[in-house]
DNA sequence: TATTTTTTTGTATAATTTTGCAGGAATTTT
DNA sequence: AAAATTCCTGCAAAATTATACAAAAAAATA
């Protein structure tokens, strides 16, 4: 479906910002939001998520991402891989989470790139802080960071 | 019962330890170390030690200890008697000084407390950049970390 | 110790989550 | 464009996990 993306998106956007503690209640949510899909696929929309039941100090249970911030969320496949987790952004600049260890790695296989819209990265262990010139937006930024 | 704190060690180590992807997979080794518990026990137990299920990267599950990972508050003292010396901001940044060496341990405890606020940060030997997500302020940066 | 209260557990069951399967969409190949 | 392939989804059922309840065990109190 063209929408899966998007869908997968607003499930993240949703354990990011409410608490859930089962799959019918998100998807009651979802369903206010005008997403019609079965449990049945939310459980494999959270599976890809790699979204996790997470027991609470109340005795509740609710539902997080097991991986990080956000942007992971993208389809895992359209962002290179070798190790890089997540990718957000804060006006021109991103940060890039990566496997522990794969940070500078991966920023030199930036710098390899060689591509105008970065004006260079700063690697620590696991994250990779990238400059942006001026004026590139951030989906511009993520599809050059795509394979 | 007596063993109960034991047997939550034991079931703890398991899960760091191996790969066990159901409670009955997980009940099974607890048997084969002659604890012998039901699979509702085990459940409550799962519940108490705060184990997450995890899905994996080959589409598999494994019992995970959240705990590990912390989506924990972070206690207030822990991190400004680590050794912060300043935090000053320009931006979207915070700029940590640090006593020497103390940088990444602190970073990494900021990122331990998976705080909203904060995209990331990135340790030298001294100090931490920290980068503010978008329309946080300086103020509410600072009192995330408590200085 | 006897009594009361709290904690822990198993049983059975409810609730929740996962998945095999098949059909239909989307994408790629010819 | 047709054919082949891959992806996505719902349905229904299987598999897994959580819990209400009752009883046993442990701990606290008298």
């Amino acid at each position: 479906m063209k929408n899966k993306n998007n869908r997968l998106q607003q499930v993240a956007e949703i354990i990011r910002n409410t608490h859930v503690g089962s799959q019918d209640e998100l998807l009651k949510v979802l369903h206010e939001k005008g997403i019609a899909i079965t449990q049945a696929t939310l459980s494999r929309d959270l599976k890809q998520l790699r979204v996790v039941k997470l027991p609470t100090d109340d005795g509740e249970y609710i539902y997080s991402l097991s991986t990080d911030k956000s942007l992971n969320a993208m389809p895992a496949e359209s962002i290179s891989e070798k190790g890089i987790l997540s990718v957000e952004f804060s006006g021109n600049l991103a940060v890039i989470k990566t496997r522990p260890g794969y940070a500078s790695a991966i920023a030199s296989d930036i710098d390899a790139m060689n591509a105008h819209e970065f004006l260079g990265s700063i690697a620590g262990d696991d994250s990779v802080l990238l400059i942006l010139r001026e004026n590139v937006s951030h989906k511009q930024a993520l599809s050059k960071l795509r394979v």
